[in-house]
DNA sequence: CACTCTATCTACTGATGCGTAAAGTAGCGA
DNA sequence: TCGCTACTTTACGCATCAGTAGATAGAGTG
């Protein structure tokens, strides 16, 4: 019923989407819907939403342990690309669906758990978690990028993709780790003009 | 007007967003709005993208000028932290709002045309422009990510979080440009379970 | 004042779709 | 055969808007 559901919300989004579709997709009769799919459209939503973020919280956080930030973050990538590639219907309503609209607050509060779990990773002795809060942000947003691409034609196993993003990230956040922040220094510091 | 529906599709989403909640931020009625935002709810939205997207591309395109690519990438960065601070409900509506149902489209298509134009400050004479691609996409998902953080309560200038993101990126970019992509030498490729 | 044109408003129609009620059917144990 | 459970089909009530038609007001002109 679920699964049904997260393919229809995931194909059409909240509103586009009819209980009528659900229930076609289940191949169940509409009433059936109402009854073990929570009572409403909108805690059927709302059930999506939790399970396929708790789906990707779990994966995260799971299988983590290693003493080394390194280690954690690319083993939390590797976790996240595999999630997302292998329930690909689960992204698509978490992350471009429930986004808007009624859901923001709860997909909201979904993704700062994780981009709370992502600063653990990333923290240690000589990390700051209040200050790794932004970089955690930040990082999420890339991989949430560079799923983008994949799902738009790019290809790469889970391994790879989360390689090309330890590539880009892994020596800015060593950097940073070390205490060398960039700073633009002969880089031109001319005012952006906005129309 | 394009102001006042930018502000309450930015609020609701499009489908919970009403014309006459529309004409009210407007001040104005309803066939008002109709009149003069193109005849159809539909036809207001897609005004609204269309205008939120072309400031944006106009912003990171403009005024990059530069032989070198990690002054064109910090400027490029610093005019969108720029735009997307300024004018915060053209952004809400661009990649909250807009990405889901009707218009997935039209938003996928300007959003690629920015990724475009990404790779391109990042391509020279020692960069593959097509290889750039996925690594564009995950720095504009690091960029969307870093504005999501300042929206939720973080603080900072246009030029702090340009070059907070340049701190985490651009060494990685710089080793990459080099020839040396991150690989998992010795971090241990147990396989990721998944549930 | 009369006439007209344009801009605007109030109030309605029509469609869509959530959620439910009613009536029927198949399986199953006693 | 009875009754119970689980489900189906069909149909409908009801609310919410998108979009429009007809009324109204003001302003310029003679």
């Amino acid at each position: 019923m679920l699964d049904a559901a997260a393919r229809v919300f995931a194909r059409s989004g909240f509103h586009d989407a009819s209980m009528d579709a659900v229930a076609d997709e289940a191949g169940v009769s509409k009433p059936m819907v109402y009854t073990h799919g929570g009572g409403s459209k909108e805690e059927l939503f709302a059930r999506c939403i939790r399970r396929e973020a708790e789906r990707l919280l779990t994966s995260v956080s799971g299988g983590i342990g290693s003493p080394d930030p390194e280690t954690r973050l690319y083993r939390g990538l590797r976790a996240f690309f595999t999630t997302v590639t292998t329930h690909r219907e689960g992204w698509m309503v978490l992350y471009r669906q429930a986004r808007a609209g009624t859901f923001a607050g709860e997909v909201f509060s979904a993704r700062s758990r994780i981009v709370t779990r992502v600063a653990e990773l990333l923290a240690d002795s000589s990390v700051d978690p209040a200050a790794a809060m932004p970089v955690a942000s930040t990082l999420v947003g890339a991989a949430e990028g560079l799923a983008d691409w994949y799902f738009d034609g790019g290809t790469g196993t889970p391994d790879d993709l989360a390689a090309q993003l330890m590539s880009v990230v892994w020596p800015g956040l060593a950097a940073l780790r070390a205490g060398h922040a960039w700073s633009p220094t002969d880089v031109g510091t001319e005012r952006v003009t906005d129309s």
